[in-house]
DNA sequence: CTATCTTTCAGGTCTATACCCGATTGAGGG
DNA sequence: CCCTCAATCGGGTATAGACCTGAAAGATAG
């Protein structure tokens, strides 16, 4: 029988040990190497060259996304299956345009993440079945919008620039420095942001920020 | 010999599996029960009364913290492990108030989370190495400042409560008209904390305060 | 070519807030 | 008993920001 060779990375060592001893109960898996980071992760895949690499997506140093897209640089034959805690729109779409096969929640099953390796060693894409909703939705909203401008939050990039920058604490004045423009573009912009996200605060516009991942609370 | 009677809590399924398997090679435990949030765990703690229950302190309905305090009330003889992901003062603290015995961290090895199931079974405490330190150094802290109002973030518990309610998007005069009091005290309030905080802006009051849980961002 | 959209800027009004000063009440500790 | 501090409230000023209208240049799509 073939072995189906995997790379386990996940930053919680107890966490990929469990994922470990889990996988070893199926005969036909091999754990190949672990590594808690991205960077490890994908120093391991040159050295060991797996068939599978699961990936936790919240990594240090560089994370599942990050890895993902130097692992399909590197051999794009080798496929990557994402674990993870969020079943967040953006993600997914990140995820697979970074170059995974797979994606999955750490809420399902041991045996959901099993079926998953096999799947996406066999080629196929594999998807937790809550998030494959998102997939569909999001195809749609790329077939209307097109290719234009306007992404997952509504925000054009010039938005999505201030909108950082407000939520970092920066007052309009000190945007119009660094950016080179008009306070009144500031204000503008400001104002469309509020009316597209529909958010009339600043400590809401914040909140949106760390919870869209534009900026991080810390 | 005696078996350790262990009750499993963490949201994620896949993650809880592979603890189970993990602990399931040790032959002194049996795995009693599953749980996926705080409130189930407090149901078959009720209905399985383990010896120990390792509870993720990061779950919907109830996290591991307030699990912590209603088991402790059913039997405080069930001794409980902590499993977190971060290494903050705060959560330790919390933690130990609530009537945990262990707290571990996820980046420790699963014969770590082994060894803290045994300890804290004979009655010990046990603590992640890396955590340790900061007992130590809170422990300080409360001699130093006695029980004396201001705590952790050097805010009074009315501060705190404003703080909330500016990061939750709420205006002055909201907050004066919620908690019954004047614009005024409210904005002597609101300078008080940024005074102590030495943050001036909205965006860092707010990301102060979901760094510091306070609030959360979604 | 035209329509749409992004990005830029300006005028004005009005409210919210940052920051200054002051004060009183009540609770708790030394 | 006094001192400290939390919590309450007030006046006043100056700036920042919310919200309005209008507009123009450049890019892109149809």
């Amino acid at each position: 029988m073939e072995m189906i060779r995997i790379l386990l990375a996940d930053d919680h060592t107890v966490v990929r040990q469990g994922f470990r001893s889990l996988l070893e109960e199926e005969k036909s898996f091999e754990i190949v190497a672990e590594a808690e980071n991205g960077q490890e992760a994908v120093l391991m895949v040159e050295k060991t060259r797996p068939d599978v690499v699961v990936l936790d997506i919240s990594m240090p140093v560089l994370n599942g996304v990050q890895a993902t897209v130097r692992i399909q640089k590197f051999n794009s034959k080798i496929k990557i299956l994402i674990l993870s805690m969020y079943k967040d729109e953006e993600y997914v779409r990140e995820v697979f345009h970074a170059g995974a096969s797979g994606y999955i929640l750490k809420q399902t099953t041991g045996a959901e993440l099993i079926k998953a390796i096999k799947e996406v060693n066999k080629g196929n894409a594999y998807l937790s079945p809550s998030i494959a909703k998102y997939l569909v939705t999001d195809y749609r909203e790329i077939v209307k919008e097109g290719k234009s401008g306007r992404r997952k939050t509504g925000l054009t990039p010039r938005e999505l620039e201030i909108l950082q920058l407000i939520a970092e604490g920066n007052s309009n004045k000190k945007i119009a420095v660094q950016l080179f423009i008009s306070i009144k573009t500031v204000e503008t912009h400001r104002q469309k942001i509020m009316d597209v996200l529909k958010i009339h605060d600043v400590a809401g516009l914040t909140r949106y920020a760390i919870s869209k991942r534009i900026i991080e609370a810390k």
